[in-house]
DNA sequence: TCTGGGGTCCTAGGACCC
DNA sequence: TCTGGGGTCCTAGGACCC
C-alpha cells in the first residue's frame, strides 16, 4: 500500500485531499506515514513530528486509526488470496504473493493491475506492485513503483535493473551499511556485484557480506511462505514506551515497567506462548540505550514474573538520578504454551499469579480494557478508590 | 520541543561441557 | 616456558525493516 495510514485516513477526509497530511502524534512523536504532498516539502516516515511541522507549516497531523488501518489491511490480504493461497504478509501494509500458477491465461503485469484496481476500488486507496522472479527482486521493484505504479523485472534483465541502483536501495542496507559501502568506493549495486565476496565479509562481517553479494546478483532463495495454521512462535514479544518527559523518579519507571510488563503479558497468553527470557531496555536523555536480560528457569507468560525480572534489572542497573527517555520490556525465546509443562519439583514459583492473571485476562475480556488494572497504575490519588495505599 | 513502537537477525565474548 | 577443538548457551549491542 502507498503511505498506508495516511491514505486511509484520507478515504473519509476528501477535503484533505490537496493538502499535506500526515498521520502521527505526540509531542515527542514521529511521522507514522505522510501523504506524498507533505512528501514533497521533504517529510517522510520516521521523521520527528518537530521538524515535520517545521517543513510544513500547514501541516495536517491525523492521529493514527490502528482499527481501521487493521481492517483495511486484513481485508486486503484476502484480496490477495483470490489470487494464490501463497500470500505471505510482510507487515499490515505489504505482502509478498507467488503468482506462479496464476500465469497461464495471463502475464504478471496484467495480475498486477488488476490487483491494483481492485484494491483501488474496494478499499479508495493506492497500492504499487513490483514483479520479478524472487522475492528480493520483487521487493526492491515496488520500492521503485511507488507511488502508484507497477515495476516488471523480467528474469533476463535482473542484474541490467539492478546495477544502475544506489547501493541504498538494495533491502538489508541502510544508513550504516551505506556508509560503510561508500567508504569502499561503492555506490551503485555493479559496483557490490563486482567486488570480491571476501572484501564485502571483511567489511560488513561474514553474513551480511555475502548475502549483499548474492542480492546484488539478483540471487535469492527466499521462497513466499504463507502463515500456516500452526505455524511458530513469534520469536518475541515486547513493549516500550516513551516518557512525555524525562524522569529521574525510578518509582515512575517501576510503575511503567508494571503497565508494559501487563500488555507483553496479556499479550503472550492471548497468543498462547510463553517465553524465557525478560529483557529490559533503558533509553536515557541522550539517547543513549542499553538492555538488560535474563534468563529465567523456566518459561512464563505471567505478568508478576515478567515485571519481577524487569524490575530486578532496572534495580541493578544503580542509576542515580539519570534522566531516562525510554523504558521496554520484552520476553523472548518464546515457544507454544502446551507441552511447556512445568518443572514443579525444583524452583517452584509463587503460586496464584498465573491463576490471577487468567482471571483478570478473563474481566478484561467481559468487561473492557479498563475493568480491571492494577491499583498502582490508576491515576491521582489511590485513596480516591478507596485504598490507603497504592498496591500492585 | 529533535529522534515511536513493533519486530528480526547477526556478532562477539565468555562460561561451560566433552 | 605449556596450555586443542568442537559445541551450546547466555548476554549486550547494533543494524535493519515496516
Amino acid at each position: 500500500m502507498d503511505a498506508f495510514y495516511a491514505s486511509v485516513a484520507l478515504r473519509d477526509r476528501p477535503d484533505l485531499v490537496d493538502t499535506p497530511v500526515v498521520v502521527g502524534g505526540g509531542q515527542r512523536g514521529v511521522v507514522l506515514s505522510a501523504n506524498y504532498l507533505a512528501r514533497e516539502r521533504g517529510i517522510s516516515s520516521a521523521m520527528p513530528m518537530t521538524r515535520a511541522r517545521r517543513l510544513c507549516p500547514g501541516l495536517v497531523v491525523l492521529p493514527p486509526d490502528f482499527a481501521a488501518v487493521e481492517a483495511v489491511s486484513a481485508s486486503v490480504m484476502q484480496l490477495f488470496e483470490r489470487y494464490t493461497p501463497a500470500v505471505q504478509a510482510m507487515s499490515l501494509d505489504e505482502a509478498a504473493l507467488d503468482v506462479t500458477g496464476c500465469l497461464r491465461s495471463r502475464g504478471p503485469r496484467e495480475i498486477a493491475e488488476e490487483i491494483r484496481a481492485r484494491v483501488h476500488d474496494e478499499h479508495g486507496i493506492t497500492c504499487s506492485v513490483g514483479v520479478a522472479s524472487s522475492m528480493t527482486v520483487a521487493k526492491m521493484a515496488s520500492n521503485l513503483a511507488k507511488p502508484d505504479g507497477v515495476v516488471v523485472v523480467p528474469p533476463e534483465r535482473v542484474t541490467a535493473f539492478l546495477h544502475p541502483l544506489e547501493v541504498e536501495q538494495l533491502w538489508g542496507v541502510g544508513e550504516k551499511t551505506g556508509q560503510a559501502l561508500r567508504r569502499l568506493g561503492l555506490t551503485t549495486v555493479g559496483a557490490v556485484a563486482h567486488t570480491p565476496v571476501e572484501t564485502l565479509r571483511r567489511a560488513l562481517g561474514p553474513a551480511q557480506g555475502g548475502q549483499l553479494h548474492r542480492l546484488a546478483w539478483g540471487r535469492c532463495d527466499r521462497r513466499v511462505e504463507p502463515r500456516r495454521v500452526d505455524h511458530a512462535p513469534d520469536r518475541s514479544m515486547g513493549a516500550n514506551e516513551t516518557f512525555g518527559r524525562d524522569t529521574d523518579d525510578a518509582e515512575v519507571v517501576l510503575r511503567e515497567l508494571l503497565r508494559l510488563s501487563g500488555r507483553v503479558g496479556s499479550r503472550m497468553r492471548t497468543a498462547g506462548v510463553v517465553g524465557r527470557t525478560v529483557t529490559l531496555t533503558v533509553r536515557f536523555a541522550d539517547f543513549t540505550t542499553i538492555t538488560r536480560s535474563r534468563t529465567l528457569a523456566e518459561p512464563t507468560d505471567v505478568t508478576r514474573e515478567i515485571h519481577h525480572e524487569a524490575s530486578r534489572l532496572f534495580r541493578a542497573l544503580g542509576l542515580q538520578r539519570a534522566r531516562v527517555r525510554l523504558v521496554g520490556v520484552r520476553v523472548e525465546r518464546l515457544r507454544p504454551r502446551e507441552g511447556a509443562d512445568r518443572q514443579l519439583l525444583l524452583g517452584e514459583r509463587e503460586q496464584g499469579w498465573a491463576e490471577a492473571d487468567q482471571a483478570a485476562d478473563r474481566v478484561v475480556r467481559r468487561f473492557g480494557r479498563t475493568a480491571l488494572t492494577p491499583a498502582s497504575l490508576l491515576a491521582g490519588d489511590p485513596r480516591r478508590h478507596g485504598l490507603s495505599r497504592p498496591v500492585a
